[in-house]
DNA sequence: CAGCATCCTTCGGGATACTG
DNA sequence: CAGTATCCCGAAGGATGCTG
């Protein structure tokens, strides 16, 4: 749970899901986040092995960020959420 | 996600999902949780549904806590946790 | 027994400015 | 472009004492 918590964390993961994105990419993607923030649970989520950042020593500089096969099997455990949500009319602010 | 965030609020649900406990109960059941703890995060997930809290007119006076349907309906969720901590060798702190 | 009240500390999150 | 560095605020968590 721990891992998970983080006010963007499910928001970063559900991008990432979707393929491999560039740190400027991310930040337009999700509206209203700071640069700060998206460094501050990007980093989280590497050490806790969900991401990996791979940097690309160019100029101007290129750091891109795609998910772990250990994330990808978080799947199951966040369609196991969505039924539960269903069944029970949670509505998830879910990232379109 | 935000409804199960909290220090306590797995183990609790842990807690209670083996049988219907008494406040003085489940303090004794979790090492290092206050008083203070064990009732705002009780409180916190009674208003979410998860918990059904029965007082009963008694001296001295007697409260007992108890796992509503939708908290039960969360077992497949923990389960996919599980089978996912246990694919990635994470340590969960599991109560015994 | 099962709490509430009060006070205090810590941490997550955010705004802003600056940089290799 | 992709960050760091500061400063700040509110919320979460905790310690302690009192009570119906």
């Amino acid at each position: 749970m721990r891992m998970l918590t983080g006010k963007w964390k499910a928001e970063i993961l559900w991008r990432l899901g979707h393929g491999t994105m560039r740190f400027g990419e991310l930040r337009r993607a999700i509206p209203g986040i700071t640069q700060h923030m998206l460094t501050t649970q990007l980093r989280d989520l590497e050490a806790h092995g969900l991401v990996r950042r791979t940097i690309y020593p160019e100029v101007p500089p290129r750091v891109e960020y795609e998910l772990t096969p250990s994330a990808r099997d978080l799947g199951p455990v966040f369609n196991e959420i969505r039924i539960w949500s269903d069944k029970h009319a949670v509505a998830l602010s879910r990232p379109t």
